[in-house]
DNA sequence: CAGCCGTGGAT
DNA sequence: TATCCAAGGCT
């Protein structure tokens, strides 16, 4: 693999720091741009930062409101229960974030003081934090020189040189040439210069290069077909699992246990459930948490990243020894494939909040 | 290091 | 309906 022939950075730094003076996003935790660390609180950005991983702004920003106005601070946080944390989370997806933002927060306050540590190398020390999330608030936040790549940055940069390695095994590239373009006079302007351009500009599908500050200098452009980059591996198919969740009705409340902690949906509130395995379950399959007169009231589909579910959900009356039991009509502290899942079998329509 | 780990909106 | 994919991290 050769180096692409590098591009003015100069030339891209200066003109897409002038678009995002002019048309930065307002977002829920973003300080305007030219601000640099002046008024970017440290714990705002780490936990936007960690809301928006594989997370979009409109599913994450109701969420972020949610979480600073609960716990302003990260001592707040730290000192907050765990259940309280893991129900807030309910609905936002990949919970172990949720468990590390917890971690993360007690080991800042317990170990930090109560202060973020400033430095690239000390937040990547810190559960939840990764290679992205470090560089993000030490430039954001701290105002470093980082170099923040996320799937935006990862696609802009392969646009502008027309990189031909499909990912994942060009991020390694990808990531020295958006290093040979930061700056350090406005780093945190820099890196969500580069994301926002990704977002709303260059982004996946149907590239808006009729608008780019960048279309003068980007090879892809320049060849005619932008938006088959970044070429990509082919995914597998998503396999098929079946599973039974049953719902224990004792007057207007339902039994909930708690998953453990590790592995899918781990930490959360549940439903009592089968595996969830390959094969449909038949009736003669099926060992109900307790014997009753079990109907079936439901069924739904869920999507998975990595597997496609189909639940079938039985309803009965009856006691179950330590479980959560929680009023039917207050289910917000589920995962959506449970909250799905108990709504069908109570004849409700899925919706959230 | 490749697989695991959610969800909901867009196309 | 099928597919993609969104400011990734952990093991």
């Amino acid at each position: 693999m050769s180096l692409p022939a590098l591009l003015d950075p100069g030339l891209i730094r200066s003109r897409l720091l002038r678009w995002y003076d002019a048309h930065a996003r307002t977002l829920a935790w973003r300080v305007g741009p030219g601000q640099g660390a002046l008024r970017a609180d440290p714990y705002r950005v780490w936990l936007s930062e960690v809301m928006l991983q594989q997370t979009t702004v409109p599913h994450a920003t109701p969420y972020f409101l949610r979480f600073t106005q609960a716990w302003p601070r990260v001592e707040d946080l730290a000192a907050a229960a765990d259940g309280d944390v893991m129900a807030a989370w309910a609905g936002l997806g990949y919970y172990a974030r949720a468990r590390n933002l917890l971690a993360c927060a007690r080991a800042v306050a317990s170990q930090h003081g109560g202060v973020f540590p400033d430095t690239e190398e000390a937040l990547l020390q810190l559960p939840g934090v990764g290679a992205y999330t470090a560089a993000a608030v030490a430039a954001i936040a701290f105002d470093r020189a980082a170099n923040v790549v996320d799937g935006n940055v990862e696609r802009v940069i392969s646009r502008l040189y027309a990189l031909k390695d499909p990912l994942p095994e060009a991020k390694p590239l990808l990531k020295a040439l958006a290093a040979g373009l930061v700056r350090a006079d406005r780093p945190g302007d820099w890196a969500q210069a580069l994301m926002d351009l990704g977002a709303t500009v260059c982004r996946p599908k149907q590239p808006l290069c009729l608008i780019c500050p960048l279309a003068e200098v980007c090879t892809a452009k320049a060849e005619g077909e932008p938006q088959t980059y970044p070429r990509k591996l082919k995914k597998l198919a998503r396999p098929k699992r079946y599973g039974v969740v049953f719902i224990i009705r004792r007057g207007s409340q339902i039994a909930l246990v708690r998953r453990p902690d590790k592995g899918l949906l781990g930490g959360m509130l549940a439903l009592p459930s089968t595996d969830w395995r390959s094969a449909p379950w038949t009736d003669a399959d099926v060992t109900p948490p307790i014997a009753a007169d079990w109907v079936k009231a439901g069924q739904i589909e869920h999507i998975f990243t990595h597997f496609s579910l189909s639940l079938t959900v039985w309803v009965a009356e009856g006691q179950l020894p330590d479980a959560i039991w929680t009023p039917s009509r207050d289910l917000g502290s589920l995962p959506s494939v449970f909250l799905k899942a108990a709504q069908s079998g109570l004849g409700l329509n899925y919706r959230r909040g």
